[in-house]
RNA sequence: GUGGUUUUAGCUCAGUUGGUUAGAGCGCCUGAUUGUGGUUCAGGAGGUCGUGGGUUCGAGCCCCAUAUUCCACCCCA
């Protein structure tokens, strides 16, 4: 076989023992917060059906989902004539039955259909797995990367929200991050302006135009509303809304005055009221935390009532967690009428973070305590039984697979920091007086065999 | 999908208007030390300059294509 350069495909990284300390330890710390709260974990296949994933993100999401081709002659199994008639799309479903999951909010879906008559609603769980999207990758953005969800489904109160907002605040504190902003928004707020404004047709292209704020200003977003179909009537009543600040209270009040004639944009007002209500009879200073932000538009595909996102102040960087709720989530798969709600922190952009901030705690895990010195072929027995010795008081241990110079044995304790090296040899095996060595102050010391064992 | 950018030793990077044998630091190996790491000193190995074409007497350097890195847009964690 011809020899080929090693490559990684694009988007994609490999994960040393260094990193994955680092890595492991965000999703402990996630994972603690997690279980804290009531969710229980589980986990979904890498692939699903392609069927299965098609259609809930949007045409840009669509593009953006990995497909399995097909094994076997596949081609053979499409006629001449109907070859010629196709095109990109319509082949796809004919060579690609299967994809890889593109978030873990569709998958849970699934779940929820096939397992109704196993799990007791409302059913709390949480999922930890990488996903996969076909983008071009930028800063914090992977083809492969990890997600931390934890949904809820068959309860509508607010309090699930209001707990979720809890849930960021503690993990991220944990982490160690202090300035961060939990942005809330809520679907219907959205819905009762384009009301108001009299074309609830256009409420995606407005709220995505108005999200652009930060990044092409006022004007911008205006010529943005502009090209989409609106009117300067429009602007003028979009101008208090757009502009929109203070706290969140001032923003609540504003929004009162300017959505007093739509039903929707009411109820959106009550649902924002109320989850900052719970949270403030919960833990009130995670409030410091939250920022009502009527420009969020995050998954206006799918989402229903009270939309989530998380960015961390101290460095650039896209949002780090996001969610929301949706009221149908499973009526895609033929169970009517029961609601979601979730959110999900990105654990690749976390760890980015961490890692710009120097936030990873010195050493996480503890590896090798002792290494075994290997370098007189008769004292292997005795080695042995010591390994084993070690091992069976729960102690990391190794001994060193070869012979060779004990500069080279000590050098590769070094390197992994192994705090101990207990000197093995001829001399040792017939004197029975065995040699420990402190890697860290260099001292010696000799001692019997039971004696070093109880050291540990 | 659109635009820009990067690629030279295991790693991080120099490399002049196109001109002899492509360099440095770190790492690695050997020795000083036949059973003592991390420090020090001496020496050594390691490169089809991302890949494939082209221009030229001559290409790491210029041109074309392609892959890849990073960045912005779209979108998103």
């Amino acid at each position: 076989m011809a020899q080929i350069k090693p490559s990684l495909a694009k988007g994609t990284r490999d994960f040393s023992p260094l990193e994955m300390e680092k890595r492991n330890y965000i999703f402990d710390t996630i994972k603690t917060v997690f279980k804290k709260y009531g969710y229980q974990e589980i986990q979904t296949p890498s692939f699903e059906n392609l069927q299965t994933l098609t259609g809930k993100y949007g045409d840009e999401g669509d593009k953006l989902i990995f497909k399995i081709l097909n094994s076997g002659d596949f081609i053979a199994k499409i006629s001449p004539e109907k070859y010629t008639t196709l095109n990109a799309n319509s082949l796809t479903p004919l060579i690609a039955e299967k994809a890889l999951r593109y978030d873990l909010t569709v998958p849970f879906a699934r779940y929820v259909v096939m397992h109704q008559n196993d799990i007791t609603l409302p059913f709390k769980r949480f999922q930890i797995q990488p996903v996969w999207r076909a983008d071009r990758p930028q800063k914090g953005r992977y083809r492969e990367f990890y997600q931390c969800d934890v949904d809820v489904v068959g309860s509508e109160s607010l309090l699930n929200e209001a707990e979720f907002i809890l849930i960021y605040k503690e993990a991220l504190t944990n982490l160690g991050l202090r300035d961060f902003t939990i942005k809330l928004n809520n679907r219907k707020l959205l819905a009762g302006i384009a009301d108001i404004i009299g074309k609830p047709d256009l409420l995606i292209d407005m709220t995505v135009a108005i999200d652009k704020l930060d990044k092409i200003g006022l004007d911008g977003v205006k010529k943005e509303l502009i090209s989409k179909g609106f009117d300067d009537a429009d602007l003028a009543k979009l101008d208090p809304i757009i502009s929109l600040s203070g706290s969140n209270s001032d923003k609540l009040a504003t929004l009162k005055q300017v959505l007093k004639d739509s039903e929707v944009g009411q109820k959106g007002l009550e649902e924002v009221d109320m989850v900052l209500t719970y949270v403030s009879k919960l833990e009130a200073p995670a409030l410091d935390n939250v920022e009502v932000d009527i420009t969020l538009a995050r998954g206006l595909n799918y989402y229903t009532g009270s939309i989530f996102e998380v960015k961390t102040n101290e460095v650039a960087m896209g949002s780090i967690g996001g969610g929301g709720r949706y009221d149908d989530l499973t009526g895609m798969f033929g169970l009517k009428g029961l609601t979601g709600v979730g959110i999900s922190f990105g654990a690749d952009r976390i760890y980015d973070v961490l890692s710009e901030l120097n936030l990873f705690p010195e050493s996480t895990t503890k590896g090798t305590q002792v290494l075994l010195t290997n370098f007189d072929q008769s004292a292997e027995d005795f080695a042995l039984q010591l390994l084993h010795s070690f091992r069976r008081k729960g102690i990391a241990s190794e001994f060193y697979p070869t012979t060779a110079k004990l500069k080279k044995q000590l050098s590769y304790a070094d390197q992994k920091k192994i705090p101990y090296v207990v000197m093995l040899g001829t001399e040792e095996v017939s004197s029975g007086v065995l040699t420990l060595k402190n890697m860290t102050t260099g001292e010696q010391q000799k001692m019997s065999k039971e004696e070093l064992l109880n050291i540990f």
